[in-house]
DNA sequence: CAAAATTATATTGCGCGCAATATAATTTTG
DNA sequence: CAAAATTATATTGCGCGCAATATAATTTTG
């Protein structure tokens, strides 16, 4: 983008030595596998994977909500969301049905089984929380940060699929 | 563990505000699939996935390792790492053969294809460092505090095992 | 209002990531 | 040293996550 050429000697790394950015990279990679080997445990008991209980999270801040809607507020598309949701709706905690009044689109609703896992989440989230180990504090700090990076990668990416 | 009881009422969650801890794990879900989405672009021209990225970062630092080795180091197993090393034995950046003194291990060394992209990879440092938007200081803590993080729940993970 | 464009969801195919299992090589045990 | 146990890798099956494509419903355009 810029006519500067005199910013290309990072070229070489101290061997065993990653370049930060690709530390961060993989911190973010390794955490997020830690997290799911967390809930792993936690989850199987209800037959539910880490996924299908983010999909239940969202609907119980708010019944009733569209695909796309879910899909938007995860940051993910039909081609995740429709499978994922038609195991949610075999295993009892989901309802699926079109909208009456467009039927493109599909209406997802907790079951009675679905509103009941709230209450088993208490204990779940419980757990989560100890083995983070992490203050409140530090909780907050972190999520920010990476919520902020999120948000700058993100939008990036969407400057890059304007260009 | 403890007998307390008067703890538990962190029971209902104010709509429309998600506990911090579950903020923490979707902020790691959702960060991890942006870096993932920002790297897709830049590593798609070399017919490379992250994950295998990840992998030839590995072995940039440190050549001719065994498949456990790399699993150590990228906490992978046989299950994901054999199929994956196939691939990237297929596009030509790694080499892999039976240890000699061992036959029940795997030697993975880099091609000069494989090499070479060590030099690539300074271009795709240098993108992902500017989408991060990140100071360097902001860069090292956060990435510290994953990675204390991710320690935390992997210890807590093997405590588990242990009981 | 009919044709074209857009929108919402579903499907297919591929690459992880992981559990469970299989196989072959090596080490330990009696 | 032979049998049993352990170790390293590979394979199978399942659930994401995403790109590409298909289909049906709705909206926009002429």
């Amino acid at each position: 983008m810029t006519d500067k050429r005199d910013e290309a000697e990072t070229d070489d790394i101290p061997a065993g030595m990653l370049a930060l950015d690709q530390q961060l990279c993989f911190a973010v990679y390794s955490a997020a596998h830690a997290l799911n080997r967390t809930y792993k445990p936690l989850l199987d008991p209800y037959g539910l994977t880490y996924p299908q209980y983010i999909v239940l999270m969202t609907l119980w801040e708010e019944d009733g909500r569209t695909v796309k809607a879910l899909g938007m507020t995860l940051g993910l598309d039909s081609g995740t969301l429709s499978p994922l949701l038609k195991r949610l709706e075999a295993a009892g905690y989901i309802h699926r049905a079109r909208d009456r009044s467009d039927e493109r689109q599909v209406l997802v609703t907790l079951t009675g089984k679905g509103h009941a896992m709230k209450r088993e989440a208490v204990g779940i989230r419980r757990q989560i929380g100890k083995a983070t180990g992490c203050s409140l504090e530090a909780l907050q700090t972190l999520t920010a940060d990476l919520q902020a990076l999120t948000g700058r990668l993100d939008a990036g990416a969407a400057q890059d699929d304007a260009a």
